[in-house]
DNA sequence: CGGTATCAAGATACCGATAACATTTTGTTG
DNA sequence: CAACAAAATGTTATCGGTATCTTGATACCG
């Protein structure tokens, strides 16, 4: 009997049907009142709005979701990094998540936050586009979820067989920047702290490399796989032993830049006279660094912006095309 | 006539009354048997398992929504900073978000980031849960999103009047140890550099003024609003040009912190023979700065953990109560 | 005044899954 | 082999909205 009673529904709250009961009218009037059609008298509508408000009605999503086949939701997959089980976020991709959330909510669209584990890997497929995050972006991450058929955008760096949409800030472009700094201040025997293995990374050395190329010059490379200052003061210390000469450093990130700046001090030698240090991503630490830190800096903020730009488009039919942030070197001291 | 034909639903996808038709049985045994309910036959489930994976069938994911009136989502919101549009997330919080993430992914949640504006708020709705973020987690927005009626959980500083969950580190704490530190080594004229005018930094400041009253010592306060290495050059100079003494500084901020030491040097006095130092938050940084920094450690993703597992029980109604999470001084050289 | 355009509202039929109850098939046992 | 228990599958209703098609009322026109 309380069939068609105003009862709440099991959830607790009010239902469409209820809604028109009260109101007296049918369910889609309310439906369309509340959608705020031009098919419903203006006074009818405001009666219902208000009755909504009064009664603190609310509206079931997920049944919307289903009669429109559409979320208003974009899954962003972050990967986790492959080997250890520490912290899921570096601030930096946070960053650009920071930019994708923005920019997504700005459209009406909210963000679905995932990795890329079984259980809730199931709720990506509710999302009407998917951002893929995450140094582990590659194939078969990319195959995964390519099956979806969703539109996709691939945070990363860009490869020639790549079928979809790539945004990433331009790694190449980051390396030759800095082989050119260090041409201008007549450097000779460059070296590179990194990690190759990483596509971005591998990226930065290759335009190092070939910037350098162009007036004869090799750089050394100190492979690190740690993103730290004690492993940038340990690639130093250890070119030191092997009395390796060099006059110049690109490091593939701050920390490591700041650590090989200390552990170059640290032997008698001076930044900049006798090294110059190049860091990557222009931590706002790095202009307060002694001496002040130069530095590649690339948007992530502005990244993220794009990312949710593209799926956007994407997901309106239309068409998006892989892109490169440009990236600025910013010379302080070093 | 296509009308039972295998087709592709309109969103080109296969539905589970296709597939039913596909392999010959009805829907609701597709249901069970993906499902792996024991109400199925092993061999009926692999078959139409092994089916599903062929055709690619997806699950929809709305529709079991609405009927199971669960989402398995936990809305997280996120407040921007009330004043500028700078950078949404910094850092820190983000790594709260990470630890949130972890643990809801594990449980077979995902996360629906939102930030607190107009038209992506009607998604939260459908949430299971909600997590509320940042500084602004007062009473307003508190009260807006109590209106949801769903399992909230808060992090912040507790407030007497909550009624609702919250989640904090124990700002308090972090300021009684630094009180205690500087008490036993004998520090006499503390200065504390930080805006109190944040809930959580105003706790510090409370708890470290506190502990030092036991031995009837007074801290000073350096109102600071940038937490930045600069902002914390600039206090200390300050203090000189106003011919203060002082020989101790809690910097509610490592940045503020370093900033304060490297002051504290250029006016050629010593670090930590003339003036003791302690920072909070202990960045990963801290221990390569020189000196190494002693810093206040608050575990950020132990606690979006403990949001996270707050919420799930709350969800599963089971209650959850408000809590502090220790904090631990870190002594280094400072 | 008959006939059509316009506006407001309703009836009905889904969207795609699952729970509850009903039915058939298979297996067991005295 | 009848009789009943257990296992496997099917039928129906429903979750809460919205698109489509109708219907009824009022206005407007020659």
């Amino acid at each position: 009997m309380s069939k068609k009673g105003a009862r709440k529904n099991a959830s607790g709250g009010l239902t469409m049907a209820d809604l028109a009961q009260l109101a007296g009218v049918s369910k889609i009037t309310v439906s369309r009142a509340l959608g705020d059609s031009p098919l419903v008298n203006p006074e009818t509508r405001e009666r219902i709005q208000a009755l909504a408000l009064e009664r603190g009605y609310k509206l079931n999503i997920s049944a919307r979701n289903l009669r429109l086949r559409r979320s208003h939701t974009v899954a962003v997959i972050v990967e986790m990094k492959p080997s250890t089980d520490r912290t899921m976020f570096d601030p930096y991709p946070l960053v650009l998540l920071g930019g994708i959330s923005q920019e997504l909510t700005a459209a009406g669209y909210s963000v679905l936050l995932t990795t890329r584990q079984g259980a809730s890997a199931a709720a990506v497929q509710a999302a009407d586009g998917l951002i893929l995050l995450g140094q582990g972006a590659h194939q078969d991450a990319v195959r995964r979820f390519d099956k979806l058929c969703l539109p996709m955008v691939v945070w990363g760096a860009q490869s020639a067989s790549d079928a979809h949409v790539v945004v990433g800030s331009d790694n190449r472009l980051g390396g030759a920047v800095v082989a050119r700094h260090f041409i201008a201040l007549g450097r000779r025997r460059p070296v590179f702290i990194g990690n190759p293995s990483h596509p971005e990374i591998f990226e930065r050395l290759n335009g190092f490399i070939d910037a350098l190329a162009v007036r004869g010059i090799k750089p050394l490379l100190m492979r690190r796989d740690e993103f730290t200052v004690d492993s940038g003061m340990d690639a130093v210390r250890s070119l030191h032993e092997r009395k390796v000469g060099f006059d110049a450093i690109f490091a593939c990130n701050d920390l490591l830049a700041m650590g090989a700046i200390r552990a170059t001090l640290d032997l008698g030698r001076s930044v900049p006279a006798d090294v110059s240090v190049v860091g990557y991503d222009d931590m706002p630490l790095g202009a307060s660094f002694l001496p002040p830190l130069s530095s590649v800096r690339q948007d992530w903020q502005e990244g993220g912006m794009l990312l949710a730009r593209k799926v956007l488009a994407l997901i309106d039919g239309e068409p998006a095309k892989s892109e490169c942030l440009p990236v600025s070197l910013i010379v302080r001291s070093t």
